[in-house]
DNA sequence: TTCATAGTTCGACCCTAATCGAAGCATCCG
DNA sequence: CGGATGCTTCGATTAGGGTCGAACTATGAA
């Protein structure tokens, strides 16, 4: 004789401490790896593992594997909403986190992630072809709209050749400086390697460092504008 | 190294089934016995106990003393509130609740409650009293306004009498069927007796029932009505 | 290929907390 | 004053789950 919606389990979810702190942790809205939320719940990463798993089965989590990284972010507003409300009720003052990426203020700008462009400058990219309707995310499928293969192309992008890989077009890629998404896949590497022939940009083989020309930095702003 | 709002510990005592269980039955807004509340959550009563007073030591429940009776409800809007989110979240149909009163009909709309008045009219004069500013309720204690002590003049109930008494005046009784607040204390006994004197109203010894006659229920609305 | 790093799985330990029986209070009723 | 009812406290039992060490997998770096 039971049970409409299981809030219980769901609480129960949540009331763990080391499974809490990991929550609040995430309600700065950033995408953090197993590790780092073991070391915001306190715990070693085994626990944490074991932690995380219950929380995605839950769906409270949306989790994103990123090479031999696993990021998890909230899976919703709602989860954030219920923290929220939660925090509310503990009436104590609310204390968000912190927590910052690498050092180096290059390599936060604009640096390689695989063989695409990574950085402020990446997910700067990514943001504002999301915002011109060039690309659209469909339920975690990332597709370039008619606009933005017309986009591509006037930029002297030849998408026939691209599509002719086996590797997918369009990848959502997480960020790990800016712990955003920015464009990874078969056109993300197309984008960097056009900026490189327009001679827009250089990478530095040793550091990942993408350093923009001065004419290229322009253009590029003018392209991936993100009024 | 720790806690900001201590989210973990309030959604722990959501999160244990039977806690939950009592917490959606409280949702109703109604308040509910120990005894029901155990049924509620299938646990024996002495289980519900410990429970309830856990929540109530995690300040969601707010309890009151009726006698050998111990009534809960939740403490605020925010407990429902979060109660409500987790509800969202947990996805399922919403399902609340039904419980009722006495069976009598009679008993159900006026009926004496040690020596005042309770069941629907009651609560309506309470409710009435609070809304017309003669009653106020400050922190768990109910006084008598300026107004109100004119009002109860008006009716013809002598206060200096009644406040020699060594019981409090105003006291807040919970009424049983209807599950809402009437008035107790002196002067809700000093209503019922005034109520008798101008025979308005006559109790029968044996059931508890109070029934009005057509002129007494004519005036009693007229002091009571509730908007 | 070999090494290092990020996460997962397995197994064992241990501790909290839920549960109920029984006894103890408190309150009302006759 | 008993006797009945509603609730609380105490104590003992038990199970579920959080924790970490160790071994394993997967991905990236040299």
């Amino acid at each position: 004789m039971k049970e409409g919606p299981d809030i219980a389990h769901i609480a129960a979810l949540i009331g763990d401490p080391a499974r809490a702190n990991m929550l609040t942790a995430l309600m700065s809205g950033r995408a953090l790896t197993v590790s780092e939320l073991a070391e915001e719940a306190g715990v070693t990463i085994q626990t944490a593992s074991s932690h995380l798993s219950k929380l995605d089965d839950g769906g409270l989590l949306r989790p994103r594997k990123q090479g031999r990284h696993k990021y998890f972010s909230l899976a919703s507003d709602d989860v954030a909403h219920v923290l929220e409300a939660l925090m509310g009720l503990a009436a104590g003052s609310g204390h968000l986190r912190k927590r910052t990426g690498p050092k180096d203020a290059a390599l936060r700008q604009a640096r390689v992630c695989y063989n695409h462009l990574a950085g402020d400058m990446g997910t700067q990219m990514f943001d504002s072809l999301i915002a011109q309707g060039h690309l659209t995310l469909i339920s975690d499928d990332l597709i370039l709209t008619q606009s933005g293969q017309a986009f591509v192309a006037e930029l002297g992008i030849d998408l026939t050749e691209l599509r002719k890989n086996k590797s997918p077009l369009c990848r959502e890629c997480l960020d790990w400086s800016e712990r955003r998404s920015h464009l990874a896949g078969g056109l993300g590497r197309a984008f960097l390697r056009r900026f490189e022939d327009l001679s827009w940009a250089k990478r530095d083989a040793k550091t990942r460092v993408v350093s923009f020309t001065a004419t290229g930095a322009k253009e590029f702003e003018k392209l991936f504008s993100v009024g």
